[in-house]
DNA sequence: GATATGCGCCAC
DNA sequence: AAACGTGGCGCATATC
C-alpha cells in the first residue's frame, strides 16, 4: 500500500462499503425483452453473414485461405483488400506488421462488401457484449455490476461483470437497444444525475487559470464553440452544434489530456467530410477554409516544419495561441506541476492520494485531475447513501459512471431525492473541499414512469420543483 | 487445452 | 524530450 493520507483512506474505505450496498441492490432488468431483442440480433447477424456469402469477393476469400476462411479475422480481411484487390492503403501498420482494419480504415473504402462488414461487426459488439454480457450476469431479474476502487492507477474506479460504466449511448442505435434492457422497480423511476464538466472544473481548482475559471462561470460563454470558430476560422456565431462537437472531442479534449498540433489537424481536417460540416449558408467547411487560403493538410508529420498555408500549420498556431495566450496560466501550472515531480518523484492530489513512482508527462498532468473528479462523486455518493438510510428511504443507488449517480427511485421520493442529491452534490461538497474554487452543477434525467434507462428526460428545478424540461 | 497478447471498440 | 488520460471485454492468434 502507498503513503497517501488518512482523508484519502478513509474516502475508499467508506466507497466501499457504499459501493458494496449498490452492487447488493442491483438494478433490474427487463429479461423478455432482452431474450427477444437478443433473438432479434442473432437473425440479423445472421441475414448479413449470408449477404458477404453471396458477395463475389467471399468466393476469393475461399480460394485464399481454403478451411481456414473466417470471416471474423480482420488479418484475413486486410490481406483481401489490399494485397488481392490491391486497394491502395495508406494508414500505418500495427504493432504485428498487419493491416489496419479498424473503422478509420474501412470508412474509406466504397465497396458494398465492407459496408456490410462494418455492419456485421458493429452487430456482433451489441451482441456478445452487451446483450449476451448482461444476460449472462442477471439473476433472478437483476444485475449486479461490480464496481472496484483499487484497480485503476489514478484513483478512479472501474467496473466488471458486466462493465456498467461502458455501455453504448453515442451510437443512438446500440445505445437504445441496450438500454432499454435497464428498468426500474415496479412504482418506481430510474434518476441519473451527473456533475457537468466535472474534469474541467477540477482541472480549474489545480491550475487556478482565471481564463479557464470565467469560462465555467459565465453562462454565456462556451470553450468549445470559442474553439471550433477558431480551428474553422467561423465566427462563434456560425458553429453549427455538430461542428462544436468535433471541436470539443478533437481538439479541446485531446489538448486537455497533452494532444499536439499534428495529432489534433488530421482529426479535425477529417471530421469535416465524416460529419459533413457546414457553415451557416451551408457551405463545406472544406470549401471555406479553401476561400481562406488553406488548400490542403500538410504531412503532419512532426520531422517537418508545418507548411504556410496548410490546415496543419494554422492548427499550430490554434495551439500556440491557446497555451501561450488563452490559457497560459493553465500552461504556467503544467509546466510547475511536472517540474515538482521531476524534483520530488511523486505528487498528491487535491483529495489526499499520494502517487509516488516512475510517471510520464502526460500522466503526471492527468492523473490527479482524473482522480479527484472522481472522488467528487464518490464523496456524494456516500453521503446520499447515509442520508437515504437515516431517513429510511426506499431509493436505492443502482449504478456510477465516475462523474453520474443511477438510482431507482420510488415515484413518492423523487423530489426528495433529488433535493437531497442536489444539496449534497452542489453545496455540502464544495463546504467540505475548500480546495473546490468554482461552483459544481449537475444535470438530472429521470425515465417516465414505466419506462427504460433508454427512455430518460432531463429535469429542471423549475418554481422549487424539479419537473421534465418539455413543459416549458 | 490453458494462457497470454494484440487489436478493436465501448464508456468517461 | 515527448507527443490523447483512464478502464473492461470479445475475438483471433500465438505460445507452451
Amino acid at each position: 500500500m502507498q503513503a497517501t493520507t488518512a482523508d484519502a483512506f478513509n474516502l475508499l474505505m467508506e466507497g466501499s462499503l457504499a459501493l458494496a450496498q449498490m452492487e447488493s441492490a442491483g438494478i433490474r432488468i427487463d429479461v423478455n425483452y432482452l431474450d427477444r431483442v437478443i433473438a432479434e440480433t442473432g437473425e440479423r447477424i445472421k441475414k448479413l453473414q449470408d449477404e458477404l456469402r453471396a458477395d463475389p469477393l467471399y468466393a476469393k476469400w475461399r480460394r485464399k485461405f481454403g478451411d481456414k476462411t473466417n470471416l471474423g479475422s480482420r488479418e484475413q480481411l486486410g490481406k483481401m483488400l489490399f494485397d488481392v484487390l490491391e486497394l491502395p492503403y495508406r494508414a500505418n501498420f500495427t504493432n504485428t506488421g498487419r493491416y489496419r482494419t479498424d473503422d478509420d480504415v474501412l470508412l474509406g473504402i466504397d465497396l458494398p462488401f465492407v459496408k456490410t462488414y462494418t455492419q456485421l461487426e458493429d452487430l456482433k459488439k451489441l451482441k456478445s457484449t452487451f446483450l449476451e454480457g448482461i444476460r449472462r450476469e442477471e439473476v433472478d431479474g437483476y444485475l449486479h455490476p461490480v464496481f472496484n476502487l483499487h484497480l485503476v492507477e489514478t484513483y478512479r474506479s472501474s467496473s466488471d461483470s458486466i462493465n456498467f460504466q461502458n455501455l453504448p449511448i453515442r451510437d443512438a442505435e446500440m445505445g437504445k437497444t441496450v438500454r432499454q434492457c435497464f428498468i426500474p422497480r415496479k412504482g418506481r423511476v430510474l434518476v441519473e444525475i451527473d456533475y457537468v464538466g466535472i474534469e474541467v472544473r477540477v482541472s480549474a481548482c489545480y491550475n487556478k487559470d482565471p481564463v479557464l475559471i470565467e469560462y465555467i462561470k459565465d453562462p454565456t460563454k462556451d470553450m468549445h464553440r470559442d474553439m471550433a470558430a477558431q480551428c474553422y476560422k467561423l465566427e462563434p456565431e456560425q458553429v453549427s452544434k455538430q461542428t462544436r462537437y468535433v471541436a470539443k472531442n478533437q481538439y479541446v479534449f485531446p489538448q486537455f489530456y497533452g494532444s499536439v498540433y499534428f495529432q489534433c489537424a488530421p482529426a479535425l481536417w477529417e471530421a469535416i467530410e465524416r460529419y459533413k460540416l457546414e457553415t451557416a449558408d451551408g457551405l463545406s467547411l472544406r470549401k471555406h477554409l479553401r476561400r481562406c487560403g488553406i488548400k490542403e493538410l500538410g504531412t503532419c508529420d512532426p520531422k517537418f516544419d508545418p507548411v504556410p498555408g496548410t490546415f496543419e500549420h494554422h492548427v499550430r498556431e490554434v495551439e500556440r495561441d491557446f497555451w501561450g495566450n488563452r490559457f497560459c496560466i493553465y500552461a504556467q501550472w503544467k509546466r510547475s506541476w511536472y517540474d515538482r515531480y521531476l524534483r520530488a518523484g511523486e505528487f498528491e492530489m487535491l483529495t489526499g492520494f499520494r502517487c509516488s513512482g516512475v510517471y510520464r508527462r502526460n500522466e503526471v498532468l492527468n492523473f490527479a485531475v482524473q482522480g479527484s473528479a472522481f472522488h467528487c462523486l464518490l464523496w456524494s455518493l456516500i453521503r446520499i447513501q447515509k442520508e437515504l438510510t437515516k431517513r429510511q428511504m426506499k431509493t436505492k443507488l443502482v449504478g456510477q459512471i465516475h462523474d453520474s449517480l443511477i438510482t431507482d427511485v420510488p415515484i413518492i421520493e423523487v423530489q426528495d431525492y433529488i433535493r437531497l442529491a442536489e444539496r449534497i452534490m452542489t453545496r455540502e461538497l464544495p463546504k467540505a473541499w475548500k480546495w473546490l474554487c468554482v461552483p459544481l452543477e449537475i444535470e438530472v434525467e429521470v425515465s417516465p414512469s414505466g419506462e427504460t434507462w433508454f427512455d430518460k428526460v432531463q429535469w429542471l428545478k423549475q418554481g422549487g420543483v424539479w419537473q421534465p424540461k418539455e413543459q416549458n
